[in-house]
DNA sequence: CAGACTATGGTTAGTTC
DNA sequence: TGAACTAACCATAGTCT
């Protein structure tokens, strides 16, 4: 409802500055606000980090950042050092280098820590199926009858097969009880026996696999933070 | 003129990070000089000092500031700061903590790192010499001769070292060749890789390199007192 | 990739409550 | 002091050049 139809709304106003005070104060808080939610839309639609810093003419100081004030301004300051450093002297330059460097070196320790670990993973896959299946590589003191009897099954399979590979004949694993060792075919493979005591057996487990589980350990990254870090010291009375 | 009368002009956007990269270089630099715009506006009519720092996603930096940059950087970190001095405080609290944290989780993750290193060897040392001397698990008609004798003396000795320890008698291997021949056993077959795994860990990028790169992209600036200081570093391409 | 163009949508000066 | 309102001005997404 137009109290006054007079109201003469919006008009183009001179860029100079806004002598009457009062008019001053209000032009000033919100087109600061506008910068602020301007900046904020440029941060989330771009993905860029900004900084924005007021000191408004009452000598308030307020200011946005994304991610953060203190993030931006270091990376500025970092970068600029050895063009200004004649403005670095007032600030702790050696903090926030420090403070860079160290976020360089913790990147890059946690990238090295991260293939490291699914090294191990991988690794580890590798091994301990290996040792725990080769029960009959160790003394033999250790085993028990059962282990005991397949060795003894399999050795003399495994001799008989042998002699017959030795005659120059075709060799192919055969009945129902295979029970072979020294099967494979690949050359850059090794495929072990398809049957064996049950008792020892393990379900097979996918190096894949594990190494996908490796992975998903990791905590995923939460991507987003607070957009709007809006600082104003003493933004109540300007 | 229009040419096309299907224009669809400005439409309301959502406020999210645009996806289609063209558009976002587009939409960056149109709102980063809107942006640099509203700035020198609240400057010129309200006389209020701002600094605006602006990162690209393409990792750039622009700066606007008034009266410069380094101005209200230099108020912003070091009057500003004892004017609240309890947010100084504040402040300075949470970089000491921060530094410390940093420093300890650096120290952690160094620690980590090395015993990773350390089980990476040994588990690499497990591992090679066990993929090395399995060449006797590998398909026969991969062996040569000399391999094939060598098995078979090893089976011998093994089946004669078998039955006497099925007699009770203590056994030790022996010979020049104990031969831990006899890889695996187990229910289904696993395929052992032979080749070291993929080298996951890649060299990591430096941080520092980069920045180092983008300093050198710098073009060098006059420390300019103009009343709109607007600072772009390689602003040729968005 | 920068400009031009245009239809919208958003911002805001000045006012009143 | 701040909120609401209004009309005007301004910014800009999408498109084409």
């Amino acid at each position: 409802m137009a109290r006054n139809m007079n109201v003469k709304g919006c008009r183009k106003i001179e860029m100079k500055k806004i002598s009457k005070e009062s008019n001053l104060h209000v032009t000033f808080s919100k087109r600061r606000n506008g910068l602020f939610k301007k900046a904020s839309e440029l941060c989330t639609l771009c993905g860029a980090q900004v900084a924005l810093i007021i000191f408004s003419p009452g000598q308030k100081v307020f200011s946005f950042g994304h991610p953060t004030v203190d993030f931006v301004l270091n990376r500025f300051l970092t970068r600029a050092l050895p063009q200004n450093f004649s403005s670095m002297q007032f600030i702790e330059a050696n903090l926030s280098a420090n403070l860079c460097n160290l976020n360089t070196e913790l990147t890059e320790l946690s990238e090295l820590e991260d293939a490291e670990k699914t090294r191990s993973v991988m690794l580890n896959t590798l091994r301990k199926p290996t040792l725990e299946k080769c029960w009959w590589a160790g003394p033999m003191e250790a085993m028990n009858l059962p282990q005991l009897e397949l060795l003894k099954a399999s050795l003399e399979e495994l001799k008989s097969t042998y002699n017959l590979k030795a005659d120059g004949t075709q060799f192919h694993f055969q009945g129902s009880n295979p029970g072979q060792f020294l099967a494979g075919s690949s050359s850059r493979s090794i495929t072990l026996p398809q049957q064996a005591p049950p008792q020892l057996s393990q379900p097979p487990i996918s190096l894949a696999n594990q190494i996908f589980d490796g992975n998903s350990l990791m905590a995923p990254l939460p991507t987003g933070q607070g957009l709007d870090n809006i600082r104003g010291f003493d933004p109540i009375f300007y």
